[in-house]
DNA sequence: GACGCGTGGCT
DNA sequence: TAGCCAAGCGT
């Protein structure tokens, strides 16, 4: 019989309110400025990127498009070319797809409501529910890597957490506090504890708010493994060749490029083609008349 | 559920 | 120094 979970809400949300880090997105002014749309942009850069490299991307990226609209009024072309070095750029394509149906379904106004959002491109349960809660101040449980990795040491006395699942979001729930606000800044705390504090791989227990509370603690911090997948070698990867071929013309600045002048001299001619192959089959560049470019 | 998908800083 | 790691998503 599993004995009742302590109360983390108190003293995460007390933590918070003192030690929180002062991120863009976390300031009034923000908010004022750009709205729902500022906290989705927000959201689609920080998905698997860290958050010093977001910052000055983020402020470029609202300098020039402040709102959905402005986004979809331009040729994809320009948001993957903007995305820069943030990697993952299937997620600039993802985001200019969602401007434009936020523009074509919404009147140009990101959604509030959870169902609208998770039918956006690039949006799944984590994005929909980041935007809801801190963008429209809704209660929702945003479950994203941190705040799993802290449940499954302060709950379950794991070290690390096991695979991502829908129940994940429902356990995370039960224990929000049942005040709007006051959930939207657990979950807020809950991520930020994770980020700065209950890492991965070096937790500082010693300034933790819930270390009296925490499980994994009490049991002596055991090694209970690590579920997560392991990361694929990058060097020599078909991602590498992606990546490389994506640079070269975002480099070229928008224009187009003759295929052949495209990797000249990689190491492997048929994971070029493949990697051109593939980044087209995605959409991140097209290919006409013996040339390659960004999609228009 | 497992896989593929960028990039660069940190230990 | 060679992994490890980072506010996930779509298939």
């Amino acid at each position: 019989m599993p004995h009742r979970s302590p109360d983390l809400a108190t003293p995460l949300v007390a933590w918070y309110r003192a030690n929180a880090r002062d991120l863009p997105w976390r300031r009034d002014a923000f908010h004022e400025q750009y709205g729902g749309w500022g906290v989705l942009v927000s959201e689609f850069m920080l998905q698997q990127t860290p958050t010093t490299r977001v910052i000055p991307h983020l402020d470029a990226w609202l300098a020039r498009w402040p709102t959905p609209s402005a986004l979809a009024a331009e040729p994809p072309a320009e948001a993957v070319h903007r995305w820069a070095n943030l990697g993952y750029p299937r997620r600039a394509l993802w985001l200019h797809r969602a401007a434009v149906q936020i523009r074509d379904r919404h009147d140009g106004i990101v959604p509030a409501d959870v169902d609208a959002l998770l039918a956006l491109a690039g949006i799944g349960d984590y994005t929909a529910r980041a935007v809801a809660v801190f963008a429209y101040g809704q209660r929702h449980p945003v479950v994203d890597t941190n705040t799993r990795r802290v449940l499954a040491r302060a709950i379950e006395a794991r070290s690390q957490p096991g695979a991502p699942s829908r129940r994940d979001l429902d356990r995370f729930a039960g224990v929000l506090p049942a005040d709007d606000d006051e959930a939207a800044i657990m979950n807020a705390a809950t991520m930020e504890l994770g980020a700065v504090v209950c890492t991965a791989r070096t937790p500082r227990c010693e300034v933790c708010p819930i270390a009296h509370v925490c499980a994994w603690r009490a049991a002596g911090y055991p090694d209970t493994g690590d579920a997560r997948r392991k990361q694929a070698r990058y060097e020599g990867s078909d991602r590498q060749a992606r990546g490389a071929v994506l640079k070269a013309l975002r480099d070229a600045a928008g224009t187009a490029v003759p295929i052949h002048d495209v990797l000249t001299g990689w190491p492997d001619p048929l994971q070029r083609d493949r990697a051109i192959d593939s980044l087209i089959a995605d959409g991140l560049i097209e290919a006409s008349h013996g040339v390659l470019r960004l999609p228009r």
